[in-house]
DNA sequence: GTTAATAATTGGAACGTTCCAACTTTGTCA
DNA sequence: TGACAAAGTTGGAACGTTCCAATTATTAAC
């Protein structure tokens, strides 16, 4: 039980040099000579020292700590979670170390969590922001100097960097594909109208719509919560329909999966009776029955990218606002039909 | 532009007071004056002053800084992000930041990470370890006097606190429950035999086999890794026994999840021909098709309970190890043919 | 009007590190 | 030999905060 924690001058004590000598041999520098070097470092293994960063960044004032911070908006939801896993393996290689919160979409707690992070002296920002998020918000953040990435929902107005997926692309692709199965009653369904992710994607479909000839329709946008549960809730509404779908474009994969849940509780087998399309490619698209055909935008390779966007303009010193769009590719499995022998065609 | 940030000291300055009364004012102390208050308060505001953790918890050696650590072995895995988002409740409304960090079951990655939150002055830290994780690995930890809390897997011989969820008792009662539905060819499914989740599981089923008269059969055991995937690749072993089991106890939800879809991959409908039960209760459990039979566990509630014990823990000042086993029970939905007309006793 | 108690405020020292400029030692060259 | 350079090493000051003991201002009591 040592009293006190032991400190860079408790080494230099031990190793009989002084305090500066022991600090260059934590930061590695060529300056000292190689036999000091072991023996001090000899000294800190047996001593038990802990390097404390919280007083070494306070002596620098200009390189910060090592931390990133990452702030999503539903833990929860495991396109989050992978998000989450791809930002930390490159953060981690370049020596940061990543704080993690969740704001289960409160802007308040969004606030708290961000003013946290900041008396924690972050580095740099990873956030997805919560529903209604405005460029103000972020706007002390610029102010300070401190880069921010803005991941999955972008905010106009605010000049950060960002990095959203081509949701139109995504939509347009899927309608694309159900059209050329033979479908022309297409849903889309799910998702909250006042965000901009839902607004994307929308237009995706209503553009596709148009292009191939079958047009838009308003009827046919049945919104819900962009989960599981929403997915069940809106599929239902979509089948009280005078003429229901015969396929629908998910806004999300967690609702992809609930309108293969409704379906399969009115004996209508997805993939077979009706096509289904999810938005997101989570781990368990592929493995579900029947696997989910679905918009692959790589959450963990977002991460990864986000993270390195974040960590360059770190390095740059001068955050320069970089505008990203992750492409994003159809990945046809079970659930619309085309992997069978014949396309959905035949409605309950 | 300020150029450097701004301090306590800017702070006393331009309010006309001593640093000593910014920091009263800081710490919320009942010995400022109200008026002397509300006007550092605002000069605060106006100079968009942000407070330095780093220097406070310097000062104070004693009172350690108002983070905790939290490491998880698979993230991925939504068990752990709700267990994630548990702790973050909790520590969040006690004035903490959670720092996450994700180990990928490795345990090289796992010292690193933990040697990082070391090095921040994590005031604790609550560890699902990553496999194969030994007393000796804690070993500095709780000489440092940093409470630590194990969650999910307890580590024999660790001076620690752990967490864990009872699950002897949760699998013995679901071979209670499958018995009582006339099943007695019952499988147990999934996970890797070297972990001692794993013996306490299958600890639970063999004790409930032998009770119920049926028996325990080594054969009847298969083993997999912890995933949907795992899940189906045993549920084909199984299957292909001479005489397949009617019934299966599976090690986690995921692994559920890939038996059902192995049994529908066969023709077979879970919860009409097989009868399958899981383990944790992810939230996709009650919303799937059919909504599976589980044992709930409460991710989220483990990570409060854990959370929680950790607090007191971080200020009794001495950390008192205490061992808590997190109650289970069987939450009966559709997979297990109890909520339809018959039990699944006519096979395939 | 003096003393005592209370309320509010304050300057300096300390926390553990890094930076800087100065210093010592050793080696090289004219 | 003296001058100079290179290689290592070093003490003190600084970073932004909190703690402590001391100080001043205010009120209460006699």
């Amino acid at each position: 039980m040592g009293k006190g924690r032991v400190t860079v001058i408790d080494i230099a004590k031990a190793a009989g040099v002084s305090k500066s000598t022991v600090s260059l041999v934590l930061q590695a520098s060529p300056l000292v000579n190689e036999s000091t070097r072991t023996k001090v470092n000899a000294v800190m293994r047996e001593l038990g020292y802990v390097y404390n960063r919280g007083a070494a960044n306070l002596r620098q004032a200009n390189a910060r700590s090592k931390i990133i911070g990452i702030v999503v908006n539903d833990l929860t939801n495991s396109f989050f979670a992978e998000l989450a896993v791809g930002v930390d393996t490159v953060v981690q290689s370049a020596g940061f170390v990543q704080f993690l919160s969740n704001t289960s979409e409160s802007i308040d707690r969004q606030r708290e969590v961000i003013a946290s992070m900041r008396e924690h002296g972050v580095s740099g920002l990873i956030i997805s922001p919560a529903r209604g998020t405005e460029a103000v918000d972020l706007k002390p953040l610029v102010m300070a100097g401190i880069p921010v990435v803005l991941v999955v929902r972008n905010i106009p107005g605010a000049k950060v960097s960002s990095l959203v997926s081509d949701n139109h692309a995504g939509t347009f692709a899927a309608v694309e594909h159900l059209a050329a199965l033979g479908h022309s009653r297409i849903a889309f369904v799910g998702g909250f109208p006042d965000t901009a992710v839902f607004d994307e994607r929308l237009g995706g479909y209503r553009d596709a719509m148009s292009k191939t000839g079958t047009g838009f329709q308003e009827e046919l946008v049945v919104s819900s919560a962009p989960s599981r549960a929403g997915g069940v809730d809106a599929l239902a509404r979509a089948m009280a329909m005078p003429e229901p779908p015969t396929a629908a474009v998910c806004f999300n994969d967690a609702v992809a999966f609930g309108v293969c849940d409704g379906l399969r509780a009115r004996r209508i087998e997805p993939g077979k009776d009706f096509a289904v399309v999810g938005f997101d490619d989570v781990i368990e698209a592929k493995t579900t029955v029947p696997a989910l055909t679905t918009i692959s935008v790589d959450p963990q390779g977002i991460g990864q990218r986000a993270a390195q966007m974040l960590l360059k303009q770190i390095n740059a010193g001068k955050p320069e606002a970089e505008s990203a769009v992750s492409s994003v590719r159809l990945i046809v499995r079970e659930s619309c039909g085309a992997a069978m022998n014949k396309p959905g065609r035949k409605m309950a």
